[in-house]
Parts: structure tokens; C-alpha cells; sequence
DNA sequence: ACTGACGGGACACCCCGTTAGT
DNA sequence: ACTAACGGGGTGTCCCGTCAGT
């Protein structure tokens, strides 16, 4: 299929895993009723299932687009940049943009995700450790072992710990921001990052 | 009747509750249904009834079991250390050790309520925001006031940021470790919390 | 027994009675359930059942209490007019008067059985047949056919007739004034009655 | 669509309403539970919840239903008289008439629904509440008024004493017939009100 | 005689999925 | 492609009754 190209049946779909995505990020992906699909889609319970084959198959598609558009914010952020410190200061800026400027209400759909599918959702969970498995190795770690080959960042630094105390802190900090309606948490976590990013730093440069 | 002793309703209220706190903290604190709570503690509807008022109470007393749990882990360990950074320490250790040593099995009750209550459980995520509240303010960030009293601490560090810094760090790794089935976030974690408390104390003495 | 004297068995027995009584007839005889009962009457389940066997003994118990009370204003009534004609007109005032001088809330006990034990509890249906029935026949039939031997109510006055209008008037008029609180309609159906009585009475004398 | 013309769901709905109305007014408005509501509409409950949104809904549409059959007898008994008193009668022999020929077993809608729901059923006991304001105010009291004004009714009568008298006559009457299953009552209080009309009439000639 | 504890059975409501229509 | 109608299972809650204690 061609860009810009779609069918009708690609256009509605699309519709409803858009309106989904922002419904399901705000009323949880688990709570979110099929009767609320209906009303933010304006399709009836048929309509929907055309396009799906159950209602799960419909929240991993809104979870992906919602997980995507995160997804691009860091792409284009790292376009920009090309040290390992300064991607990571990046990388932690646009979580921290995300609060303050969200691009489409409810908090981060990973977290959101990852909150809501233990147990009940198996599928959302698999999906969710995916994302975060990729979070964790194909994104911060991998930088780190890009400044560490290219000498940006100090020998010693393991990759998968700067992984983890990355994905950690911003994760947890935004569910702390999220559970108690206070954006400070995740300032004074990126503060935090961007002292530890240059802590680990090869260059004297100050930021 | 004495101190000590306890009628029968009251074991097995005690009983409902450990079994049911038991049970909330692996399959969820929302999607627990009460059939699965008649199976784990043996009685029927009416009993549980009997004692509690509806299953949110019932859950609520299970969630508050099972933090005042990690509640006095911590308290034991603060009795055992004085200074600022020792707590501070001592306080990474416990949740790292409530990872390697459950007390109960499925993870920090605290993350488990934030998680599983977003929207559904209004009183359940009221009790976490408390929870997280005291976490925060009357825990970490006491702990630092103290230390800038004594001079143990840095002029300059900011209670709440190292408070916001350690609880989402630790609260993201231990959703990390839950999620992933992974132990080495908390540990990575709480290598660079114990590096962290180092940086902002004033003794030279290594750990 | 003699009169005034009660074991402490029956004193609790007719406590619960009365407390029951009065918390039935405005709750409603079927609508009242016993955790209500346990309040009014400051006992648990278990001090009420060695009371009675059943909820509906109970309910039953209750019902002859307040319908008793009514009984014994009538007869009191009765007890100060002679003639059929003034009997009568007493009839009506008692009615009246239960409504603007209530001896307890929640209207005319017959009406509230008759209205709530449809279908549901059949042994208080069968009750307010009987008192229905004395109503009709034993009450004002009686004092007609009294009236017609003694020459005070016109020959061809139907004894059945009568207590037909008087008793579907007056507990229709209670009715309509417990449904809409409106106290105008008894006082309507009252004056048509005491119309109606002169107008059957061969007594030339006005009221 | 075409007047005239039901869709399925509407063919449907309304034998719900149909049976439903048949089926409450003998078991009770209240005491008939969801379960026999579709043992006799053929229904299971998401068919019926297709339709209504609670059990509460679906009864007062089928008390409206019910209601409605009695309102369109009094219609069709008016529109074959034009005077005051013709028309009283009329209203008469429509009550005597249900109880003899009913044209749907259980009674007298209108007090069925205000015996069943004494504090129970808020929005029946409203809706009764209305339909009873109406049958006294804009049926009875304004016909008395109309024949008032025409003079073929006495000076001085009083439209809503008229009204009272008449409603609550017939409608004690109907709950006597309908408790102990004895139609002399509704044909007593007929006899009685036919002649009261006569008493009230200025027109010399007999019925 | 009275309490506390517990069983057991309804009951109304919710919500996902599917199929007959159109 | 989309709607309306319907099935069916599960959920929390209510409430009466009983039985062991004391």
C-alpha cells in the first residue's frame, strides 16, 4: 500500500484505535468499558467488532499507538543529538517534557500499562515487557555501550545498571507525579539524571 | 479481657485478613473476586460479611496489613541506625532485601495499590497517596532534615528531591523487577542509591 | 397470670413487640428487615429468635399490637354512645382523629398490612382478612343491624352496604391522605359520612 | 420508518411491557423478581437490559402500560356522555366494570402500585402519587366544576370534597374486593355513589 | 436468655461476544 | 460495513436463619 493511501475500512479502524488509545490511557486499559468504546468511537459494539476480533485485540492496538507516539518523541530527541551524555540528557528531557507538555492526556501509556494488565490482561502484560525490554536494552543501554565504545562516558559504567536506574526512577517518578498530582517528583528526578549523567561523563564540559 | 487474648471473631478476622492479604498482593487488589477470597479463607460470603462490610473494607484492611509490614521492616531497621546516611542506607537495603526475602509473596503492596486502583478503587488509592505521602515526607525526607541538622549531610541537599529521587527509583526498579521477573533492577538501583548517599554525606568514611 | 404481673421473659418479649410495632407500621411490615428490627429493639438475632420462631411471628406479633390499639379506640368510643347513629358518627371520628392525633406514626395499621403483605408474606394477608372482616361485619354491620331492631336507621338500610362504604371509604381516605399527605381528603370523606348517616338515621334531631 | 410499522426491537420492547404489566400487577411491583419477569417474557436478562436500563425502568413502563388501560376505559366512557352527572356515573361503572370484566387480572393498577411501593420504589410512588393527583383534580373535581358551571350540579357541592369522596370510595372498595376476594363491595359502594350522584344533581330525572 | 459467628441462597446488575438483519 | 438484539456467565451485596458458646 502506497503512503497516504488508505481504504475506508483502514480509515475507520484507524479511527477507532486513535479515539480508543486516548480514552484507554485516561480510564485505564483495563477499566475502560466496552460501552465507553462505543460512545468516544461512535461506532456500535458490531462496528467495533469488524475491525477486532475482541476487545484485547483493540486495547494492544491503542496501547502500540499510544507506546509509538513516545516512541517517536525519543527518536526525534536522539535525531538531534549524537554523544551518549547528551542522548541520555535528552532521554531524560523528554520524559520530562511528557509531564509538563503531554501530548495526549492520561500519563505514560507503559507505565499505565504495566499498572494495569497484572493478572487480568496476559497479552498487555507480554506487550508491556516488550516495551520496556526494548526501554531498557535498545535504548538507554545501547547508548551507554555507543559512548562507552566511543569514549564519552567512564570505563566501568555498566550499561544495563544505567539502564535500570534510568527506566526506574522516570518510570516510578511519573507514577508518583500521576498517583499524587505533583509534576515536582519528576524534576527532581531529572535534575537527579542530569547530575548522574555528568557524574559519568568522560567530558569537563558543564551542560 | 486481657491484652494478649483474642476472641474467636477476632482470629478470624485477623485470619481473613492474612489470608486475604495474602492473596490481594499476588492477584490483585481489583481483580481478586470475592470467590476467590471465600476460597482462600475458607468461609462463605456470610462470614466474611460478618466481619467486614463489604469487599472494599475487607481490602483496605488487607492493603493496610500488608504495608505495616514493610512499615515495621523499616521501623526495625531505623532502631538499629542513627545516623542520616546509615538510614538512608538501611533503607535501600530493606527494599531490596524485601525483593530477595519476601515477606509475602507479589511485590511492594505500596506499588501494587498505586497500580491496580487507578480510577476503580477511590478509597484504595486515597490510603496509597497517604501511604506514598508518609513514604516521602515523614520517612526520606525527614531522615535528610535530621542529617542537615547534625551536619551529616551536605549544605544544600534538598529533602524532597532526594526523597522523590529514592522512592521513585526504588518504586520504579521494584515494578521493574515485578514486571520482568528480574532482581538485578532493585540491585542496580540500590547501588546507585548507596553511591548517591555517599556523594551527599559528609563523613569520608567509605561503607 | 395475674393482671400486672410479668416474668422478665415477657417483659422483653413485649418490649421487642412494642419497639417492633412501631418501627413496622412506618417502615413497612415487609420492607423492614431485621437488621432494623435489631436496632429498634436494641437486641441481636438471637434475642429475638428465642422470641420467636420467625421473622413473620414476629411481623405477625407487631401487626395485633397496633391493630389492637385502634381496636380499643373504637371501643372506647363505642363505649361512650348508645345508638346506632351516634356509633356511627363515633366510627368516623375515630378515623379522623387517628389521623390529625396519631397514637403512633405510619397510619392505619390495616391499611399498611393490607397494602404491603400482598403475595409475599400470606400469613399477614390472612390477618388483616380477619380484621377486616370484624371490621365489616362484627363492627359496623353489627351496630346497623342494631340500629335497624331498634328503630333508629330507616327500614332497608343494607347492614352489608353500609359497612361496605364506611370501611372502603374511610381506608380509601387513608389512603389517599398517607400516598399524597394530605389530611384534606379524611376530612372530606368524614363530612360525606356523617351526611350519609343523617340521611339513613330516622331521627329528626341534627347533629 | 412508517407510522404503523414496529421494528423487531420495538415489537419486542413492547411485549416485555405487555407481559411484564400482566405478570407485576398479580405478583406485585415489587415482589416480582427479574427472574420470573423473564420466565414470562421468554427473555434472558441481557435481552431485557437490551431494552431497559434496570429492573425499575421496565416497571414503570409496564405500570404505565397498565394505568394507560384504565385511563383509555375512562376515556372512551366519557366520550359517550356529556353532562356532570352522566359522567360520574360513567366514572362509576368503569370501576364496577374492571372488577367484573377485568381486562387484565391483579386489580386496580393505581393501588397495586400504591400499596407496593411504600418507601421501597421512590419513582413508582411518584408516578402514583401523579396518577391519583390526576384522576382527583383533572378527572373527578373537573367535571364536577364543569357541571357546576352548567348548573346540573348543585350550588355549594364542593368539586374536591366530590373527588376525595369518590376516589378514595373506589378505591377502598377495590382493595376490599381485591384482599378478600369479594366483588359486593365495589357494587355497595357503586350503588352508594350512583344515588349520592343523584343527591348532588339538579336535574329531577331518575337514572 | 442472649450474643457472636457463620451458612446459604437469592437478587439485581454488568459486560463481553455473537448473530440475525439491512 | 454497520446496527440492533440477545445470550450467558459472573459479581458484589443483602438478609434470614441457626448453632455453638456463656
Amino acid at each position: 500500500m502506497r503512503a497516504g493511501t488508505e481504504t475506508k475500512g483502514e480509515r475507520t479502524r484507524r479511527r477507532i484505535v486513535d479515539e480508543a488509545a486516548a480514552l484507554l490511557n485516561v480510564r485505564g486499559y483495563h477499566a475502560a468499558t466496552l460501552e465507553e468504546l462505543m460512545a468516544a468511537t461512535g461506532l456500535r459494539k458490531g462496528g467495533i467488532y469488524n475491525h477486532f476480533d475482541s476487545r484485547e485485540d483493540l486495547v494492544l492496538a491503542a496501547y502500540d499507538r499510544n507506546v509509538g507516539v513516545v516512541a517517536a518523541l525519543l527518536r526525534s530527541a536522539f535525531a538531534e543529538h549524537r554523544g551518549a551524555p547528551e542522548r541520555l540528557h535528552a532521554f531524560v528531557e523528554v520524559y520530562q517534557r511528557f509531564v509538563h507538555e503531554p501530548p495526549f492526556p492520561g500519563g505514560c501509556p507503559t507505565l499505565n500499562g504495566a499498572l494495569q494488565s497484572r493478572g487480568t490482561e496476559p497479552r498487555l502484560t507480554e506487550r508491556v515487557r516488550g516495551v520496556v525490554h526494548e526501554l531498557l536494552d535498545d535504548t538507554v543501554a545501547r547508548i551507554v555501550r555507543g559512548g562507552l565504545r566511543r569514549g564519552e562516558l567512564r570505563d566501568g559504567t555498566d550499561p544495563d545498571g544505567v539502564a535500570s536506574v534510568f527506566v526506574s526512577s522516570i518510570e516510578g517518578a511519573l507514577l508518583l507525579t500521576e498517583l499524587l498530582g505533583d509534576a515536582t517528583h519528576i524534576d527532581h528526578v531529572a535534575a537527579h539524571l542530569h547530575d548522574y549523567i555528568d557524574s559519568i561523563a568522560t567530558s569537563e564540559e558543564l551542560r
